[in-house]
RNA sequence: CGGGAUGUAGCGCAGUUUGGCUAGCGCGCUUGCCUUGGGAGCAAGAGGCCGGGGGUUCGAAUCCCUCCAUCCCGACCA
């Protein structure tokens, strides 16, 4: 490819809209432009690394015996509706009326499709298991699209759906793509890691969410510190380690005290002078059937996620001023669980074993002193509710948890019989009964998997490609392109490369030399390959690595063997 | 959806407070000269419904109303 004909708008500045990293440079470097919010074209050197990217997960799906299809975005709603999940989803869901007035979907995902393909192809257990994945465009009208292709509301993704027999047969296929994810961001050559994860609404039992690390990720992961433990988990799901207290504290008598003004945790820890560890925070949700209290240490924050899963309800909201003020009889910060009616107490399962604890008395400007749970109230609900953090033992080895930031780029999930049972998918076993197909799915986002890798590899002169998914391999920078010789030994090599199967691009625009270096860096070519005037005299080529800045000369008869090697390494 | 902000040339911005004459600057773009190892220099150009609509006014990028779009924080998120 020669520069002069390849349409790579770089920018000197980048548009002032643009925040994390991943975007500035996509938009900088030429690689994508905005439609809309969420929405974007995809440039020739995007769509060159989303290939790359592509083509390493087919290779990986098919390897694990998954079969390629593709499937439609424009969805009946007849199907979701099948499903349920015409009324669930919410308005995340691209909803579109055809000339008739009938209602469709664009789709966010493709489970009401597949599993009614195979509802009607497949019907005994000869047929089994059978693994159906595509690679398409996806939906999802976002409350807040961000972050550029992080959070767009179109996307691509690989989305995969096994369909076994049993729950064991289930477990092999989650093995297999387990093991399929983690070959795929290795080549992509991404530092990453599995975590469990909340399967959220889409129901199922085991799930875990392929992470790539970085600063700049919107999840929160804990993972052990133990070298031998492999311990990671989303912090949505991270378990505590109850670790009841030791010594016993004799229980004093329940004592009302005047705390005026004092609404927050940290006010009534200063003017009682306790420790927050000893007050317990009590929060009032509403869920969609019922108002809760929620009970944890004063220093720990509710796990929401955990505590959905608690009550088996779909949504969560902390209950406005006047719920508070109906249930409690207080105003905001003066809740607390000492004859606290009508309501289910839940409560995480450090409160029970807080001694002569504070909370909140239920009136205004007061709290109790010496609350002793069980003593003073009763616990509906005794489980964990609570956020887990960093420092915490690791509730498999007891070693340290740590913390990092990933982006999510994959997940895997057993479905189980969720959609089979709800759109009636079953196959004949050997007996001629009739069973549900076990069901599981597993995604990969495309873009964000482009869009994270940048997050991983940038640095203040632009983009690293990883040379696996980079849009080409090596750049050949011809000095003065006025300059014949230059410009011929330039051609020359522009083709001995492009031969030997590497993907160049020619930077023959007649461009200063700083301008075609800065565009390089921007582009993050993993190889530069310069020709100057000391190149034609000593027949000897500066190559230059993009991850490390290194240079070295190489005669030119050795050029092609010698790009080959470091392209193995990077 | 709640809170905040912004919309002026492809990109980055000034001008808006205090209405005024031909709407500016840098980068980029076009042409020519010159230059050629880290975003050169000189010269000449092209490019604007000042987000849309409505209003106030002799006069609106500027004031008022309204709609739209975009971004940030939060909530939300198979």
């Amino acid at each position: 490819m020669r520069a002069t004909a390849l349409l790579a708008p770089t920018l000197r500045e980048a548009p002032a809209d643009a925040e994390v990293v991943s975007h500035r440079l996509l938009l900088r470097a030429g690689f994508i432009r905005r439609v809309a919010a969420g929405v974007y074209n995809h440039l020739p050197l995007s769509m060159r690394v989303l290939k790359k990217i592509e083509q390493i997960v087919r290779e990986e799906m098919d390897r694990q015996g998954g079969q390629e299809l593709l499937m439609p975005i424009i969805q009946p709603a007849e199907l979701w509706r099948e499903s349920g999940r015409w009324d669930v989803y919410g308005p995340e869901l691209f909803r579109l009326k055809d000339r008739h007035d009938r209602n469709f979907a664009l789709g966010p995902t493709h489970e009401e499709i597949v599993t009614t393909l195979v509802r009607g192809e497949v019907n005994s257990y000869k047929q089994l298991p059978l693994l159906l994945y595509q690679i398409q465009n996806k939906y999802r009208d976002e409350r807040r699209p961000r972050f550029g292709l992080m959070r767009g509301r179109e996307f691509i993704m690989k989305d995969l759906y096994s369909f076994d027999r049993d729950e064991k047969g289930l477990q092999n296929s989650y093995m297999k793509m387990h093991e399929a994810y983690t070959r795929i961001f290795q080549r992509c050559g991404l530092h990453f890691r599995p975590v469990e994860a909340d399967s959220g609404a889409i129901g199922g039992s085991e799930t875990h969410e392929f992470m790539v690390l970085a600063e700049s990720g919107e999840a929160s992961i804990l993972f052990c510190g133990n070298e031998s433990c492999d311990y990671a988990a989303n912090v949505e799901r991270a378990e505590q380690i109850h670790q009841p207290r030791q010594e016993k504290e004799d229980m004093n008598k329940l004592m009302p005290i005047e705390t005026p003004d004092c609404r927050t945790i940290e006010e009534v820890a200063q003017f009682l002078d306790v420790s927050p560890q000893r007050i317990i925070k009590t929060l009032i949700y509403e869920t969609d059937t019922e108002v809760v209290a929620v009970l944890v240490r004063g220093d720990r924050d509710v796990n929401e996620i955990k505590l959905l899963n608690t009550l088996g309800c779909l949504h969560l909201d902390l209950a406005d001023e006047t719920t508070i003020k109906k249930v409690t009889g207080a105003t905001k910060g003066f809740s607390g669980p000492v004859g606290l009616k009508g309501i289910k107490i839940i409560a995480d399962l450090e409160v029970s074993s807080i001694a002569n604890a504070v909370t909140g008395a239920n009136k205004d400007q007061a709290h109790f002193l010496n609350v002793n749970p069980s003593r003073d109230f009763s616990i509906d609900i005794l489980t964990d509710v609570r956020m887990v953090e960093a420092g915490e033992p690791c509730p498999r080895c007891g070693g340290e948890l740590k913390e990092a930031r990933g982006i999510e780029v994959g997940q895997i999930f057993k479905l189980g019989d969720k959609y089979s049972k709800q759109l009636g998918a079953t196959y004949l076993d050997e007996n001629g009964r009739a069973k549900p197909l076990i069901m599981g799915c597993y995604g990969i986002g495309v873009t964000r998997t482009m869009a994270a890798a940048i997050e991983q590899y940038n640095d203040e002169d632009g983009i690293v490609w990883p040379a696996a998914i980079a849009p080409f391999h090596v750049v050949v920078v011809p000095i003065n392109t006025k300059n014949n010789e230059q410009m011929s030994l330039a051609e020359k090599i522009y083709e001995n490369l492009t031969a030997a199967n590497i993907e160049v691009v020619l930077d023959d625009r007649p461009e200063r030399a700083g301008v075609k270096f800065k565009d390089a860096d921007l582009i993050g070519y993993p190889l530069r390959v310069t020709i100057g005037s000391k190149a034609v005299s000593e027949q000897m080529l500066e190559v230059k690595v993009r991850r490390t800045g290194e240079m070295s000369m190489v005669p030119v008869e050795k050029l092609v063997p010698e790009v080959q090697e470091m392209l193995k390494t990077l």
